[in-house]
RNA sequence: GGAGGGGUGCCCGAGUGGUUAAAGGGGACGGGCUGUAAACCCGUUGGCUUAGCCUACGUUGGUUCAAAUCCAACUCCCUCCA
C-alpha cells in the first residue's frame, strides 16, 4: 500500500483497482497537481462489451469523476492483428465491416457509464495513425528501439513459446503497435497515462519506454488485477454465455440475477469494483453474516443494474426476483416467450416448448431434464416427457410459468 | 523439397479389429443439502418420432462378417533437416 496524495489514486487503491504502477510517486504528483488524460484500449472483437470489461470501464468512470479526462482508445487497427496476451490460439481476423459494426455497439455501452460529451472525454481510434504507417519509415523510426531479445522476455511471448504454441509475426508486432499507440496518444492528446488489465503490463511498459526514447517524454501506466470469482472462474461467463452489458443481448432481469448470484466471498470486492457506493457503506454491507449477506447481494445487483440499464429497469428486476424467489408468486415481468394460438390448440409437446422457451437446446436435452425432475409448470413438477401442453394449463387462460431448475423461469404467453 | 510425429466428443486425453455413443479428468447443466452462496454428495453431458432407430473418432475410398482401430490417397498441424 502506498500513501497517495491524490484523491483519485487513494480512491482507486482503496477499491482494489491498483495492481502494478510504473512510477507511483511520479504519477501521484502529476495527478495531484494536474488534470490529466489517461487511456485504456479496447479491442473490437465482439459486437458489445461484457462483464469482463466492466472493471476497466469503472476505472475510466472514476477517472472522470475525479475531474480527469478518460480517453477510450478503440483498436480498429490492432483488432485486425490480434493481441497474443493471455491466449494460446491465434485470434481470428475480422473484416473491416465487422470491426466497424462492433465499434458502434461498444460505443453504445460506454455511453451508459461515461459522459462522452466533448471536453469530458476523448474517443480515439488507432486506425487513424496505424493505417498511415509507411513500413520503411516505421522500421527506421521505431524499429530500432525494440530488441528481439527484450521482446522475447515478455510473458505474452515467452509463455506462448514455452507452450510450443505458434506465434505469428503479426501477433508478435502487436506490442510494438500498442507502444506506438501510447506515443501517438501522447503526441495528439497529451495523454500521459495508460491503464489496463495486468496482462497488458508488458505492452504498457513498452509504450513508456518508447515515449522516453523517441520523444523524451515521461509516461505512466498502471494495471488492475485480473478478476476471477473466489472459486477461480472468470468473470462474465454464465449459463447463457457471456454476460453482455447491452440490454438487447442480455436482459436486465438476467443481469440482475447474475449479480445476485455472486459468491459470498466476492460481495465486498465486487461492491468496491462495480458500484459507486461509498466505502463506509460497503464496509457495513460486506460484514453482514451468512443469510444477511443476501441483502448485500441484492444491493449489489440493483446498483450495478441501475448503472448499466437504468434505475427503473433495476427496480423492476429486483421486484420480479422478489416475487419469484421470496413470495412464490408468478411474476408477469419474468422473461416472456410467446407462442401461437394455433399451435396451442393442436397441443404443444413439453419437449418442444422447453426448446422454444430457450431453456434447453434440443429435445433430448429437454427429455433428460424432465426425467431428472427439473421441469415445472406453474411450480408443479412434470415427469412425463410426452406431456402435451394445452390451453387448460394456462392460468386465467393467458399464461403459464415454465421453470427449469430452481432459477430459470420463463413466462409463456399466447400470441393472439 | 526430405525425414518423423500427430488430427478422437465443449476442452484435455485414453483407446490400435468386435461387449465402444467411445475410459479418465476438466468444464457445464440438473438433483440433494442450504441462504437464488461456497464446499460437499449424487446424476446427466451426440441427435431423433427414445424399451427402438440414426449419425459420429480430419476428408474420401478400400480390406473385413465386423474399423476410431488395418490399407491407400488427400488435407491440416507440429518437430527436425535442406
Amino acid at each position: 500500500m502506498k500513501n497517495f496524495k491524490s484523491e483519485l489514486l487513494i480512491e482507486l487503491q482503496n477499491r482494489g483497482f491498483l495492481k502494478q504502477v510504473s512510477d507511483p510517486d511520479g504519477l501521484d504528483r502529476l495527478i495531484k497537481n494536474n488534470q490529466i488524460t489517461g487511456y485504456i484500449g479496447f479491442d473490437l472483437t465482439a459486437p458489445s462489451l461484457h462483464v469482463g470489461s466492466l472493471l476497466q470501464i469503472m476505472l475510466l468512470r472514476w477517472f472522470q469523476k475525479y475531474d480527469n479526462k478518460p480517453l477510450i482508445l478503440l483498436g480498429s487497427g490492432t483488432t485486425m492483428i490480434g493481441d497474443p496476451s493471455g491466449k494460446d490460439d491465434t485470434r481470428k481476423m475480422l473484416s473491416e465491416i465487422d470491426i466497424a459494426t462492433n465499434k458502434q455497439g461498444i460505443l453504445k455501452v460506454f455511453n451508459k457509464f461515461i459522459n462522452l460529451d466533448e471536453g469530458k472525454s476523448i474517443i480515439a481510434d488507432n486506425k487513424d495513425w496505424l493505417n498511415q504507417i509507411n513500413y520503411i519509415d516505421f522500421l527506421r523510426d521505431f524499429g530500432q528501439h525494440f530488441t528481439i531479445n527484450r521482446m522475447m522476455s515478455f510473458d505474452s511471448v515467452r509463455l506462448r513459446l514455452e507452450r510450443e504454441q505458434p506465434l505469428t509475426f503479426i501477433e508478435f508486432n502487436y506490442m510494438i503497435l500498442q507502444a506506438y499507440d501510447f506515443v501517438q496518444l501522447n503526441r495528439i492528446f497529451n495523454c500521459k497515462l495508460q491503464m489496463g488489465g495486468s496482462d497488458q503490463w508488458g505492452n504498457m511498459v513498452n509504450g513508456i519506454e518508447l515515449g522516453r526514447r523517441v520523444d523524451s517524454k515521461e509516461l505512466f501506466a498502471f494495471t488492475t488485477p485480473l478478476i476471477t470469482t473466489s472459486s477461480g472462474t472468470k468473470m462474465g461467463k454464465s449459463v447463457n454465455g457471456a454476460v453482455w452489458l447491452d440490454e438487447d443481448l442480455y436482459s436486465p432481469y438476467d443481469y440482475w440475477q447474475y449479480w445476485r448470484n455472486t459468491e459470498d466471498a466476492d460481495v465486498g470486492r465486487f461492491l468496491k469494483f462495480f458500484t459507486d457506493l461509498p466505502l463506509n457503506e460497503i464496509g457495513k454491507l460486506e460484514n453482514l453474516k451468512e443469510k444477511e449477506l443476501n441483502e448485500a447481494k441484492k444491493i449489489l445487483a440493483t446498483e450495478v443494474t441501475a448503472m448499466t440499464h437504468g434505475r427503473e429497469a433495476a427496480m423492476k428486476a429486483s421486484e420480479t426476483a422478489k416475487q419469484t424467489f421470496e413470495e412464490g408468486i408468478m411474476s408477469e415481468t419474468l422473461p416472456t416467450v410467446k407462442i401461437n394460438q394455433i399451435e396451442l390448440d393442436k397441443g404443444i409437446g413439453l419437449l418442444n416448448l422447453l426448446v422454444t422457451a430457450n431453456l434447453t437446446k434440443t429435445n433430448s436435452d429437454s427429455r433428460r431434464h424432465i426425467e431428472s425432475n427439473a421441469v415445472k409448470i406453474n411450480d408443479v413438477a412434470i415427469t412425463d416427457p410426452r406431456a402435451i401442453i394445452k390451453i387448460t394449463n394456462f392460468k386465467n387462460g393467458s399464461s403459464i410459468k415454465l421453470s427449469l431448475g430452481k432459477k430459470k423461469h420463463i413466462i409463456i404467453k399466447i400470441n393472439q
